[in-house]
DNA sequence: CTAATACATCGCAATATTACGATTAATAGT
DNA sequence: ACTATTAATCGTAATATTGCGATGTATTAG
């Protein structure tokens, strides 16, 4: 149906998978690799950096911007976009919450 | 168009998008929780621990086989799955890079 | 051989995502 | 006020994803 049901799992599964859709597409790899690396901030020169239309790259930092993993601040006509640390952070503890699971038991049927 | 340009990006950024796609959806966190947990290892299992019908959950294990991230190992007349630990590994390096990243410069525009 | 069990796959329906041209909104400079 | 610049949004089209009932496949038990 195309429709998540989310409502049947955790507030902390969807949040997890909130957060990775962040990083779900290449573009949006690209976006936040670009921005952690302060290559680029302004829509503009990450629209050059891209190989997507204007149009399209604020479609995906709107994606990003609600996610919140990124805040964008108006400097007219400009807007520079930055990494949004507190929710950066959170998604390196969602995952690494994952990963270390892992280490926790070596024994188990497989 | 719904059509992702995967030909335009890099290799590296596709590869971590298609890592991330793993975690992308509260059902396949849940499973790579359980799995990672050793808390569920045949599919079965997995069917009881999901709000899902047998035929989704298969099918979102079909899916993380093809990214790589878990393997299935046919033990008749169950399947068990588990997490495939190279793979696992490389999703824990490519977003360790990404998260890395915000910590070579501080300064910036932002 | 037959039935039961466990899982995969098919086919379908519905929603979500990706992409972009065109337009709009806001501001700066003249 | 007029124009240029920058970015958001609208409208539309196409592909992708999610979900499940029904069916298929393989293996085991009897």
């Amino acid at each position: 149906m195309g429709l998540t049901k989310s409502e049947e799992f955790t507030i902390a599964d969807n949040r997890t998978a909130e957060l990775a859709k962040a990083f779900a597409h290449p573009a949006r790899v690209a976006i936040l690799r670009l921005l952690a690396e302060r290559k680029a901030c302004v829509c503009g020169d990450l629209v050059d950096e891209l190989p997507l239309s204007q149009a399209t790259v604020s479609q995906h930092l709107k994606e990003l911007k609600r996610i919140g993993i990124i805040k964008g601040e108006i400097d007219p006509p400009r807007v520079c976009y930055c990494i949004n640390e507190p929710v950066w952070e959170e998604a390196q503890v969602a995952f690494g919450v994952l990963f270390e699971a892992i280490k926790i038991q070596k024994q188990g049927c497989c």
